[in-house]
DNA sequence: CTTCCATTTCAATGATTCTTGAAATATATA
DNA sequence: TATATATTTCAAGAATCATTGAAATGGAAG
């Protein structure tokens, strides 16, 4: 995961209707969502969800299976792991305790 | 935390500066970094880097303290944290084991 | 092969965000 | 008070992103 990826992965993450699609699809797990489920959940057109879900897609935060003619969209958990891996690289050099200093996000750092 | 909030500090971690500028404040740790020494580092202008500090600001993701006439900007690894918690609330709806379901997150939802 | 259904693609428009450089503010020092 | 330093604010323009509705694609069923 390189800092293009993550700004990507922040970008998608960064806008209502996706936020609202990834924690639907969270909370579906890996039995996932089709497309259409997530669009009439959230209220919004195909053509406004399809272009959303590619955004989250193509930031790798979702992953897409074709099941005849649906969509099955499912969460990228390893994917979000490493994004904030990635933030937390490195965190307070190592020069202080876990507990002080990278405190809440104790263990998700380096 | 809430889901304004949390899209406010995604959209803040969506750019490649602001993104080094949070990367270098969580090297700092505690003890923060002042905006001059950020904005040198990342060889950023004044004035832009303090767009993108006053964006991650109000995001709520660093601080920043008056030090005479320089400004101490620090990371808020707590605010880190909610965003991360409100991302992964109800995963997999309590259906899966944690390591099967949000799999590399265990241990930060709900 | 035609029709239907689910989804995606496309082009146009409107909205938001980023950069730049100049001017303003706040604090310290002579 | 005048001057210097650190940072912020502002306005203009450029770039990026989101929404809309129509058209296209892929697959299933009559």
């Amino acid at each position: 995961m390189n800092e293009e990826q993550v700004i990507e992965a922040f970008g998608a993450l960064s806008n209502q209707t996706r936020l609202q699609v990834l924690r639907k699809l969270v909370e579906a797990g890996p039995a996932g969502m089709l497309a259409g489920d997530v669009a009439e959940a959230l209220g919004a057109s195909p053509s406004r969800m399809s272009f959303h879900l590619s955004t989250l897609q193509a930031a790798g935060i979702v992953t897409s299976e074709r099941q005849s003619r649906q969509m099955i969209y499912r969460v990228n958990f390893q994917a979000i792991g490493e994004v904030m891996q990635f933030l937390l690289q490195d965190c307070c050099k190592g020069h202080a305790t876990v507990q002080s200093c990278c405190g809440p996000l104790a263990g998700r750092g380096q």
